[in-house]
DNA sequence: CAGGGCATGTGAAACCTTTCACAATAAGAA
DNA sequence: TTCTTATTGTGAAAGGTTTCACATGCCCTG
């Protein structure tokens, strides 16, 4: 039930990634009323192994019961501390073309309590039209309007060729945390997180692993 | 030059992300007419080690010259043919909502070869209409559809309650890759190839290293 | 055409992650 | 209360990935 005291614990990116995995899957369990999970259950939903659920919770602390599993409502709390979730961000968006619309009306987001509270581009054409609620404002205003609305994490989804320069931008106005979508390795001061989602990068894996499955027959 | 005897060497899945991440920094090199590269510089562009790079290259054969580097156009040309983009792949999308619609006008899918030739969805008032230049099929038809146009690989972008009962349609329409982008551990046999992008996943490791960076003094 | 410089390719070492295997122990039955 | 059953929590082992370090060998200069 407790935290491990903090040592220099150094938690591997995966572990941080399952936490997701096992946060949506206590999510649903907790809609479905179940009130315990064992860690062999929730590695088949998640396809991992059962050992590895349990050490990947052992980091961070003891949560389960011996013989009878996990409380789900309790675990789901418990993760959501972890990974910081358990409150709201506050986000802005840089970007209005197509991911950046379309992230904007994406609920997924809201529900976990990322929510968007400033959309920016810089085309004249974009600038005071309505998404979703939002007003799109000019990238210009920028840092003044950011620190006004506590903004903590930035999503960009610019095209890449002007990515470098509008995420310069974007870390001068004191960002600390951003989400990149455009297709190209930004580069940012060490202060800053950056993680960047390539879409490509997942159709190329699907393309290498149907060019090079073992053939039909020998 | 040549690739090594095709043993049963196992690629990690880092190696062939990582394969994506060159491939796309090689493309932007060949635009700016650069001739050579060295895996320092590759490294440096990528935030990787040397090291990795030149490991990474090996699994597939010795593309670079020594004390000069690797060739540009060629070695692109080389990964291209180890991911398996240097040809069209058939692409579907299913699901035309937020996600859905915008990565059907995501240049960056037609570019690396990914061409998406046919769009589902279940919703009678989406039927029928336009995107950008793609009549929207019914969902029903979708097992004959995707027979007659040769689609290889399936984009599924529909809300995650019914994202099992789709993909079980997917995989009887005999599909063998999948990528996914319905927050939700989706089930499928062996021989089938799913990807699963889970946007919400790094929104969550930003949260989670804001949430647990050293605090700013002692 | 020989020699210096440079960057590759690659075994081996170091490091990191996952899996194993079992003692510990809580819940519920008898 | 004691016993049985189930499942956790966790050191240790196994397995996998990254980094090191250097021999190799190509290019270019003189």
């Amino acid at each position: 039930m407790v935290k491990k005291s903090d040592g220099k614990r150094k938690i591997s990116e995966s572990t941080i990634k399952r936490l997701s995995l096992y946060y949506r899957a206590l999510s649903l369990l907790e809609k479905e009323n179940q009130e315990t999970i064992s860690s062999k259950e929730l590695a088949r939903r998640e396809k991992l192994t059962p050992a590895q659920v349990r050490k990947d919770l052992s980091f961070f602390g003891s949560f389960g019961t011996r013989g009878l599993g996990y409380p789900v409502s309790e675990l789901k709390q418990q993760i959501s501390e972890i990974l910081g979730v358990n409150r709201v961000w506050n986000v802005a968006m840089v970007g209005v073309g197509n991911i950046g619309s379309a992230l904007v009306s994406y609920k997924e987001f809201q529900k976990q309590g990322f929510i968007i509270k400033l959309i920016f581009d810089n085309d004249q054409r974009k600038i005071g039209s309505n998404h979703k609620g939002l007003i799109v404002s000019d990238i210009r205003e920028m840092a003044r309007l950011l620190r006004e609305h506590h903004i903590e994490i930035v999503i960009l989804a610019v095209p890449a060729i002007v990515a470098q320069y509008i995420v310069d931008e974007v870390v001068a106005a004191g960002i600390k945390a951003i989400l990149n979508f455009a297709p190209i390795n930004l580069q940012v001061p060490p202060d800053v997180y950056l993680r960047t989602e390539n879409m490509s990068m997942e159709l190329e894996y699907l393309s290498f692993t149907l060019t090079n499955r073992r053939p039909p027959a020998e």
